[in-house]
DNA sequence: TTTTTGTTTAACTATTTTGTTTGACAATTT
DNA sequence: AAATTGTCAAACAAAATAGTTAAACAAAAA
């Protein structure tokens, strides 16, 4: 059997979709763009995919997948805390030049009646996370909250800037290269903010 | 001239878009679905607005100027620093319960081409709020950083939690009232992670 | 070599969405 | 009373997009 060409195809539609939703914002793409983009034809995508919206659907699924494997990669670690949010940190600056618009487009896409397959494995996840959180707060490395706010503290430091940049680069004046510099500077400042 | 009705209805137009797009992060609403939602004519969004593109830019620019106001009335008011910020806080939490996506729906049309018309009277706040936080952190009052940085955490910590709500409570496993909870503590948690 | 498979091209259909036009009608203005 | 204005309804034209089908072909597999 040919395991190869097809699948690659296959791969690079998905790929290209992934780099125009996530990568360039462009949550609309049609599917001719999206062919275009891969340097293939448009029959194939309806070929590997049947419709439009399955390899949307599809697309959705492997973003939440990703996301899934990306915090428990972080909270299963062996590592001190600090470090895993160190961790954490670079992560998701690294993916964040690839795939900046991930979280927002999970957002339109849960607008639009998509939502979760697998609230288990999440929570699982959670739970450990808090409880390592609540044990920080114990030794008085971070302040006294409810680990979930906690959470959304450090989530918000990270992602709001790199989801948000058109919006704000342009809103604070920046050039390209100035933002990015604010970017590097950041891992820095998001830790100082969280450990007191 | 008749002053009225046809404002009127001009203005439900513009705001029942406003309320799709901003407030239930519907942002490929089609003109029929405004029209019905707005209990009108399709051909009266031709009308007024000759276009959909026309109303989109509207709207957009609309949403520019609001967020230029919000800001220019926290930062331009005589208020001690961190009631600013205190102001900020409870305005922004307000707008937020009519239209949580206003800051994704900018994103998203800059990504597709969109862009700020008014930068210079953008930058006359930020140069003037930029002083007063170093002002600030001279005090001890806020750990040193570039301004930017901070005004970058203020934002992050606010707006993430509201604009990524749908992501967010489904990934931390939270019903409507319990993430509205979460909500009420924030402006104190924000308080306390900002100011030292 | 023959067959199968992945891919392209092109033509075509269906559906969705936008935009236009026209005629009617009620309310308001003149 | 007559004219104007805002609104609606219905039908239509035009464009964009999605999806289907069939014929052809090259590369890989049999």
């Amino acid at each position: 059997m040919s395991d190869k060409k097809d699948v690659a195809t296959e791969q690079l539609i998905k790929n290209t979709a992934k780099k125009l939703f996530f990568g360039e914002g462009r949550f609309n793409a049609t599917t001719q763009e999206i062919a275009d983009e891969a340097g293939v034809n448009r029959t194939l995508i309806n070929y590997y995919f049947r419709s439009r919206d399955n390899l949307f659907n599809i697309v959705f699924e492997d973003a939440q997948q990703k996301e899934i494997n990306f915090t428990d990669m972080v909270v299963f670690s062996d590592m001190p805390f600090r470090e895993k949010i160190e961790k954490y940190l670079d992560m998701y600056f690294e993916q964040a030049k690839e795939y900046p618009y991930l979280e927002i487009y999970m957002v339109t896409q849960m607008n639009q009646g998509s939502c979760f397959k697998d609230p288990e494995q999440i929570s699982r996840v959670l739970d450990k996370f808090y409880l390592e959180i609540a044990l920080e707060m114990d030794k008085g490395n971070i302040d006294k909250m409810r680990p979930e706010q906690f959470l959304l503290n450090m989530i918000s430091l990270t992602s709001f800037p790199v989801s948000m940049r058109p919006l704000l680069q342009e809103t604070m004046g920046f050039k390209k290269e100035e933002y990015d510099r604010l970017m590097e500077e950041r891992k820095q400042i998001i830790l100082n903010t969280l450990f007191k």
